[in-house]
DNA sequence: CGCGTCCTTGAACCGCGTCAAGCCAGGTGG
DNA sequence: CCACCTGGCTTGACGCGGTTCAAGGACGCG
C-alpha cells in the first residue's frame, strides 16, 4: 500500500489546504506533495534535521518530543489528522524537535517554497494556520504552566485528560483511543514510569480508571478534572 | 504625553505592519488603531477579558503571565518592541492569560475585523504573523522541557540567559536590560524567590555573575551557558 | 517452557519548597 | 541628622514529594 492519495479522494476534510486554498493551488500542491507511511515509532523527522518544508497530517498519531538530559524525551504535543507538524518557519535551519509516529500515520510534505506561493496566493490557507499556530500556542503556554506548578498526581490526571481531548476515547470500551506504555505516559506528564504506574492504581482503587489490558478506561471523567481543577 | 504616535513617525521598524501591509492599509490601520500607554505594574490585559483585538508593542517590555494555584504566577513569555501580545484567535472568547508591563510600554491596540481584512489583502502581513506565532511556539516547547527537566541551578541560569536574548544587556555596566525582583524572576524560572536568592549568591562566589544595587551583571555567559549545556 | 519486556511495589535518598528569623537599604518623620 | 519603619533580600532548618534503585511479578512470544 504505497499509492499516494490525491487531494480529491482524501478524506482529511479537516485539511487546511482542501478546506482554505483555492482550486488551482490545491492541484498545484496535489502534484507536487510527497505522501509518506510511517509505522509505529518511526521518525517522521529528527531534531537536527534540515527543514525542507512541511508536514500535514492526513491520518494517524503523531507526538512531537524533544529530547533531554540523558536521553529523556519529553513530548511537547500530541496531533492527529489535520494537524501540522514541522513547520518551524524559514528562520530556523533544522528541526529543534523529532516527530515519531504513534501508530500508522500518512503525511503530506509540501515543500518550503511551494508552500510560500500558496501562502502568498491564497489568504484564507495563510490564515488559518496563523490561527493553528495561535491556538497551539495558546495550549502549549497552558501546558507550560501545569508542568511548573501541578504535582504528579495532577499532572498524570491532566495528561489523560489531554490523550483523551487530542485522540478522544474508543466508544465501545470507553476507553483511550491509543495504546501508551507507561514511559511514553511519563514523558507526556513530565514525570517518571513508576510514578505513572502508583498514580494509576490510585486512581483505579478510586474508581476513577480502570485498566484493561494496555487499555486504560475512563471511568470518571468528572472526577479526573476535579483533581486539576485548583488549576482551572 | 498622551498624544498619539501615528505608524509614519513610529521609530519602531520591527513592527509588521510597518513591514509587510501596503501603504494604504498601513493608513487605514494607523486612523483606526488605538495607542495606550502603561505604566510599571499595569495589566494591558487580563486573564477572563473579553478578546477584542490584538496589541502591538511600540516600546517597552511586557511579561505575559498565567495565575496559578494560590495566586502563584508563571510567566509563560516576556516580549519586547515589535512583538505581539493578547492575539488568540477568533475561536477564544476570552485571554487564557495576562500582560503586565515590566516598565513604561506603549502598545498599539488594532481590532478584530479590521485584522481580518488586513490579513485578507496583505499576504506578508499574514504570513509574517504566522512566522512569528510559530516561532514564539517553538521557543514555547523549548522552555516547556525546560521546565520539566531542568534543576533549580540550571533553571535560573537559563531564566538569566532568556532575560538577556529577549531584553538584552547595558552596553556600560555588562548588566540586565531590566530590573526584576527575586520573586518575578522566579515566576519566570518556576521556582521560588528564595531559591532564586540562593543561586544567584551562587552564582556570585563562582564569579558568574555579581550583583549592582538592583542590577544583575553576567560577568562570564560562557560560564551560564555551560551549566545548561546538557540540555543543549 | 523459558526468555524478554513491561509493569508493579517497596525502600532509601535527596532536592526543593516552606517557614521563620535576621539582615540590609531606602524612605520618612521627628 | 539620626531613629525608626517597611519591604525586599538572605540564610538556616526542616519535612515532604518525587526520583532513583532494585527486586519481584505478569504477560506475551518464540
Amino acid at each position: 500500500m504505497n499509492y499516494k492519495i490525491s487531494c480529491q479522494d482524501c478524506a482529511n476534510k479537516q485539511c487546511f489546504v482542501q478546506q482554505y486554498c483555492f482550486a488551482d493551488w490545491i492541484n498545484r500542491i496535489d502534484q507536487s506533495k510527497n505522501q509518506a507511511w510511517y509505522k509505529r515509532g518511526q521518525y517522521i523527522f529528527r531534531e537536527g534535521d534540515r527543514v525542507f518544508g512541511i508536514y500535514f497530517i492526513q491520518q494517524g498519531k503523531v507526538k512531537v518530543v524533544s529530547t533531554g538530559l540523558n536521553n529523556k524525551e519529553q513530548v511537547v504535543r500530541l496531533a492527529t489528522d489535520g494537524h501540522v507538524v514541522g513547520h518551524r518557519g524559514y528562520g530556523a535551519e533544522t528541526y529543534p524537535i523529532g516527530a515519531i509516529a504513534l501508530e500508522d500515520t500518512i503525511a503530506c510534505f509540501v515543500e518550503n517554497k511551494l508552500l510560500y506561493d500558496a501562502f502568498m496566493a491564497n489568504p484564507k490557507f495563510t490564515y488559518s494556520l496563523m490561527m493553528f499556530y495561535s491556538i497551539e500556542l495558546r495550549k502549549t503556554e497552558i501546558r507550560l504552566r501545569h508542568l511548573a506548578q501541578m504535582s504528579i498526581r495532577e499532572k498524570i490526571a491532566n495528561t489523560l485528560l489531554y490523550i483523551k481531548d487530542i485522540y478522544g476515547i474508543n466508544e465501545k470500551e470507553n476507553c483511550l483511543n491509543v495504546i501508551l506504555n507507561r514511559q511514553e505516559i511519563a514523558d507526556i506528564a513530565g514525570t517518571t514510569a513508576e510514578q505513572v504506574t502508583r498514580q494509576l492504581t490510585d486512581f483505579e482503587k478510586e474508581k476513577l480508571i480502570a485498566k484493561l489490558g494496555k487499555k486504560i478506561v475512563l471511568d470518571d471523567l468528572e472526577g479526573l478534572k476535579k483533581i486539576i481543577a485548583a488549576h482551572s
